[in-house]
DNA sequence: CGGTTTTAGTGAACGGTGTTTACAAGAGTT
DNA sequence: AACTCTTGTAAACACCGTTCACTAAAACCG
């Protein structure tokens, strides 16, 4: 069964427990624990053999970055399976607590992944994660309710480019979506969505809201509430 | 006049120069190239000398923090008063647009403050800088329109408390605000335009908006009319 | 099988980092 | 002038990313 060679089988698994190792120091210790020889040091091996996985420190930074967003995209999946209740707009709900709770439980992953300064050119794996949770969810029976007049005229080139990607996105598993239900409109208040979502989550995680909420799940909730009413999924 | 004796000059002069040395570093290259050996070097001294001046090394960036958050809130200060509208919607938008045109062209001090993993406990000046803007334009003459009984309950200790603060921040300036004025349904939007303002700005920052805006600002300036509106400012 | 190539790992080295320590030299004080 | 306080230095320690020459073992091949 298994084609692969010896050396091949040794070298995946050093790969993973570099990985591994890695994680563990981000999570435990911070970022700028994650230092070669730390984890060199963790599998009983010398730093300079693991340039023989990566190019560089920095290359494996972006691998650690790539390996959180699968991580994390698991975890909303996982959550968003577990809504059974069949309701478009539970899921929804269902995926950004569980976005939230991700953030909030791997502060160090969220920081390095989610607020980065970085070019935008460099795509790991959460843009796909966005398009396809989104892209399932605006599918699969959100109400038409938006108009796409309301969007600025200067946004239609953008927000037109960001529906086909949307479309693909979907159409590769399979699901496609019909004209009339995702227009400029929508799109735009998915965007909208994105804005509120992250901007809450991430001044929780920074403790950047500006005073101190003693039970911010409340606030979270209300927000989300004011947000899937506003984008149509009020009663569903 | 000056009281100082020319060894506080001296020193005084010296500490300008570590801060302004470490703020270019930060601008130029980024983080990770805020050294002590190379802000040292910048001033023609050694690394050891800077222990005279600081601590630690975390405890000189942690300097650089309440320096940047000071030179924002001058400039988001004087973009205010260069407003002279007298119309409070268009201070509020003036400040926004403030912000985010700040945190554009200074992503790397934009990621130093607002998103790095931080004790809640520890503030800077953002905070105080925060209050200061924010009470100041709710003071002014917002509409009134928001009922408390919109903003859930478990809520309204934090948001009293919040109210409490903004008030007192605000009193400190000698300006009071009136009961009536200030109800926990508007602390509670405020909030929220928080949520939105620093959810569209560190997006655009980190590149992290799930495609590419080829134009956010008229994106921004949608959001921000949206938002003001919602606040109340319509047409001010 | 025997010889050759490919590979994963080593150890030493270079220049960089934060930090501590012992020490010198000047400024301020009495 | 003698003394103290302050600001700097140089040396050292342990750590960092990275390069390079080298070894030993695995894989390949005639």
């Amino acid at each position: 069964m298994t084609e692969a060679t010896r050396r091949e089988r040794l070298r995946a698994e050093t790969e993973r427990e570099i990985r591994q190792a890695a994680r563990a120091l981000l999570v435990e210790r911070g970022r700028d624990a994650v230092t070669l020889r730390a984890i060199a040091r963790e599998l009983g091996i010398t730093a300079p053999a693991l340039y023989r996985y990566y190019d560089s420190h920095d290359a494996l930074l972006r691998q650690l970055c790539d390996d959180i967003c699968a991580d994390m995209a698991a975890v909303l999946y996982a959550d968003l399976a577990a809504d059974t209740s069949g309701h478009v707009g539970c899921q929804v709900r269902a995926v950004c607590r569980s976005f939230r709770r991700w953030a909030l439980a791997h502060p160090q992953e969220f920081a390095l992944v989610f607020a980065s300064p970085r070019d935008p050119l460099d795509t790991d794996q959460f843009g796909s994660v966005f398009l396809q949770l989104a892209g399932r969810l605006i599918a699969s029976n959100l109400v038409v309710k938006h108009a796409d007049d309301e969007v600025p005229e200067v946004l239609h080139e953008d927000l037109a480019r960001f529906q086909q990607v949307l479309i693909d996105a979907v159409s590769v598993h399979g699901v496609t979506i019909e004209d009339d239900v995702l227009n400029l409109g929508k799109i735009y208040h998915v965007v909208q969505s994105w804005v509120r979502l992250y901007g809450h989550v991430a001044l929780e995680v920074f403790g950047r809201f500006p005073f101190a909420v003693s039970n911010p799940e409340p606030m979270f909730d209300s927000m989300l509430d004011h947000m899937l009413s506003e984008i149509g999924f009020a009663d569903d």
